[in-house]
DNA sequence: GTACCTTACGAGATACGTAACCATC
DNA sequence: GATGGTTACGTATCTCGTAAGGTAC
């Protein structure tokens, strides 16, 4: 059985943000937009509070909408309850972020230090708080997510995993292929993604899905011809190890590049490798107060370019 | 996509409302009986709620449950709210109300006399508002209340349908089966379900579910023996017609024997079938505030009794 | 051992988007 | 004919109940 008609409470949060906001906007397109939703599920929540109520909240044709007497007292009511609702709310969540909260944050390598901007804002904001960052492979870049071990990846898109949720872009950045300092590759200065095909790659092995390592390391060129997986590595250690010794060639973001200079291994910028976006991700059913302040920092600021 | 972190707004008032009865029950098991929920779903609902905003709103054992601090707090933030909130809507719903809306309930023959208590009790609480009485019939319990002509029906337990909500019980009674006047049962003054097997009963057509015609005309008598389906009929004058003609005999509440004294016809109780429950019964999606009210209404007035 | 809160999992309900439709200018 | 609101319908998501599991007395 159902809720059933236990009493009051018969119109849901979600439905009153849309009239409020449609009550604002007075169009259900921008109101939709506002709301990231389509005008459709505008339409069908505003139709549905009118027919529980059973007064007409607004007067609308296709050229003009505006609200009804009933409409508007109920504005200014609803108005006033949801802000009550969200101050509580917030006043809880402020105890909780006050309590401080720790946040580890995986990247890979030592990206942590390009974030160092938003790491910053986010202390600033929430000076209870702060941001630990651990290391992540691209080998097994979800169960330390899924375990709880971390609170948030920053990883490249496009991640498409059910249970995890993509947050905002925080970094954006071209590819560079990792190669031997011996490698004929090397005194090019640029490399180019057909050139993958005449070398072997790192095989990341099974605990990636194969549609995200392949938006990092493909299966085939452009043009077609097959990228051979290589030797397997997990760790960027291990990566660059097999790279240096020059068993290997390896795509990877240009943080990469940024803040190492291994010993061995030149980093070729890829001009016609697609541009890469790197995102927080956290599991859905985790998405605490300090994952969201993360994020809502992170929305804020923008990505950041390297 | 869903409705993505638009802004605030992540809790919904159900859960609210499971929260703020728990704060004053401070009793998973009482709250859930008192939500018509089962206990599971109001731990469900805290935990999702606390980890949403990263502080525990409870301390509890299995022995013994107390709000925290932030918990009291946010439970006075959160109870003026949802008052301001059920003022507002109920304000706009008093609107409607007031505006006086026509209600439409289908009943079966002259049932409507019966039910006179309940209808003069929502005229008196809501004066703007009034009842109309339509027929219903057997072979079609349904069609009116789906397209819309009826607003409510008074139909005999049990009603399954998805789309149809079924309400308060309105009315209860027993049955009676209509013999022609000519009939030897007649004389007896009672009939029983297994005098059934021995005689035609109305066939009502495929308009109404198997399932609830069965509920009033069984198919078998509870020693096994089958009933004949007899002649067919819709309205309620042609059953009593082929009844008084002796074609056949048919079971119906007694309600139906109460204001008929059709022309050799005659009403034998019987014992020996179960009692029934007559409830009211409406679209899913047509709930109005006339709906509700005359359902509120039914609820506290309790069932009538024949 | 008993009362009672929690976790796991599956079924049913509902929110939502897409696409086609209709109305107003 | 363009802009903008509505309806029909299928799908993804979420709510919720059932049942099994844990914990304090």
């Amino acid at each position: 059985m159902r809720g059933s008609l236990t009493l009051g409470l018969l119109v849901e949060l979600r439905d009153i943000e849309i009239f409020l906001t449609l009550a604002e906007e007075l169009h259900f397109g921008r109101t939709a937009e506002r709301l990231r939703v389509s005008p459709a599920r505008v339409s069908q929540a505003v139709s549905k509070q009118e027919r529980r109520l059973g007064v007409a909240l607004f007067d609308r044709t296709s050229r003009h909408v505006s609200l009804t007497p009933v409409g508007r007292r109920l504005r200014e009511d609803l108005q006033q309850a949801v802000d009550l609702l969200q101050a509580g709310l917030a006043r809880a969540e402020a105890a909780g972020l006050g309590a401080g909260q720790r946040l580890r944050v995986g990247v890979f390598g030592h990206a942590g230090h390009v974030l160092r901007p938003l790491v910053d804002a986010f202390r600033a904001r929430y000076p209870g708080s702060d941001v630990q960052f651990g290391e992540v492979y691209g080998s097994d870049p979800f169960t330390a997510l899924r375990t709880g071990d971390n609170d948030v990846h920053v990883l490249w898109l496009p991640v498409a995993e059910p249970d995890l949720t993509v947050g905002p872009t925080v970094l954006t950045g071209g590819r560079v292929l990792a190669v031997s300092a011996d490698h004929p590759l090397a005194d090019r200065g640029t490399a180019s993604l057909e050139d993958l095909a005449d070398n072997h790659v790192v095989d990341l092995g099974p605990g990636a899905p194969e549609y995200w390592v392949a938006s990092m390391v493909p299966t085939r060129t452009p043009r077609g011809r097959r990228i051979p997986r290589g030797p397997a590595a997990r760790t960027f250690h291990e990566i660059l190890s097999l790279v240096a010794a020059g068993h290997c060639v390896h795509p990877l973001g240009d943080v990469a590049a940024r803040y190492n200079s291994p010993p061995g291994v030149v980093f070729l910028p890829m001009p016609d490798a697609p541009a890469l976006q790197w995102a927080l991700t956290w599991r859905s059913t985790a998405d605490g107060p300090a994952v969201r302040a993360l994020a809502q920092t992170a929305a804020d600021l923008g990505p950041i370019s390297m």
